[in-house]
DNA sequence: TGTACATCAGTGAACGCGCGTTCACTGATGTAC
DNA sequence: TGTACATCAGTGAACGCGCGTTCACTGATGTAC
């Protein structure tokens, strides 16, 4: 007969569900140990704190994703062999890594409600703890999409990076509830993967958007 | 000697803060009375509840923002004679119309971290109220960019807005964590009125982006 | 003008509850000699 | 092979705490006659 999962894998999945229908300070290790059918002590046991169960969930996802997207990334800079990667390419990486990773779980929406989450909530500790051991990947990433856009200065990059991620995290964080008003209005049900695909010339042609105007002289004139 | 501005509005001027810095679960009715100076059962002696207070904190908003956004509307139809609006100009007044109202109250920064709070917490009942008090004028304002768009498909429409929701929400809730890291960065101080001049050609370019390539097929071919 | 009553903002203390965490304990398994 | 001890996953009950809410009450002001 099916063995049941150990304790550890028991919380950790219960917690990810709980988590990314609620939120953090919304979910009680009650919630989580009465429904994993597990004992109240038993988080603490394992895992020492509540904060630490929220970083161990974080770090199934991003652990394994962060491996794959640095390979991902080796194998983009062999390709092109030193040139550079245009901006479709690293995006399209980006997104199937992303992809790959909770694909295995059957756990995309949750992902990315939990990194939806992850932003939004005032959990310092996890931004912290993200930034620590993840930061690497990212900055790697970002200065990729710097040789890509050569034309854009520097802090406008950075903006519309963060607002592209905005989009991102927004949509996919409360996908059930867009879901349900597209499928009641529109009539059309809408995967993961069409939304990536909506999203896809929507970013590139964020990204390669005119400059702003400038910003209006402070004081002095000319 | 300057009179001591009311229970009422002192309990909504610190919830305010309170819930724009931490959210509404990590924010106690007791943190909230003791910094407003405020006997701890005047919040349901005035407001009932914890979650009528938190509507009424929006509502303090969105009552003004509603009634300024209708007005410019009108004037927009008014001036365009029945005519198509073009696309930038409703932007443009949306844009103008939130900033207006905070500016009142030098509380712009409050405001969006409210309307990104009131997206990400799990507050159904915030979602809710919002969407029976205000939905009305949203509907309006989607209708004008509905034919200021006639070439895009009505679902193309709704999830490119959305995407652009996302992107003003996740971007100005977010704000000090992002501006820090690009003052740091990129030695330049962004102001909220600097970030909409950011995000006007990046928002313009993303709903004028080409439209995907069509989903694959599910089943048959042809 | 005076008295009785109603209304209302605000108060202080307590209520019961669910929270994260702790602690002494059990019982199974592994290790040393 | 047998015994003593160590390790470790897991348990049940309790801890103290902060939470939103309630309740009986005060004291000031307004209203009726």
């Amino acid at each position: 007969m099916a063995q049941q999962p150990d304790t550890v894998t028991r919380i950790l999945d219960t917690a990810e569900v709980l988590f990314a229908e609620r939120g953090f300070a919304e979910t009680s290790l009650r919630n989580i140990t009465s429904k994993a059918k597990v004992n109240l002590a038993a988080v603490n046991y394992h895992f020492g704190s509540k904060k630490s169960l929220i970083q161990a969930v974080f770090a199934r996802y991003l652990d394994p994703f962060t491996v794959r997207f640095h390979a991902a990334l080796d194998e983009l800079e062999a390709d092109h062999a030193g040139g550079v990667i245009p901006l479709e390419e690293l995006l399209e990486t980006m997104a199937r890594s992303v992809l790959e990773v909770p694909a295995e779980r059957n756990s995309l929406k949750g992902f990315m409600r939990l990194l939806g989450l992850a932003y939004s909530q005032a959990q310092g500790h996890l931004r912290r703890y993200i930034q620590e051991e993840y930061g690497s990947v990212f900055t790697r990433f970002t200065e990729l999409v710097r040789r890509a856009t050569p034309e854009l200065p520097d802090a406008e990059r950075f903006w519309r990076l963060h607002f592209m991620l905005g989009t991102v995290i927004f949509t996919l964080s409360g996908l059930d509830a867009l879901r349900d008003i597209a499928e009641k209005d529109y009539g059309e049900h809408v995967s993961v993967r069409d939304l990536v695909r909506r999203l896809r010339p929507v970013v590139v042609a964020a990204m390669n958007a005119p400059l702003p105007e400038p910003a209006p002289a402070r004081r002095e004139a000319g």
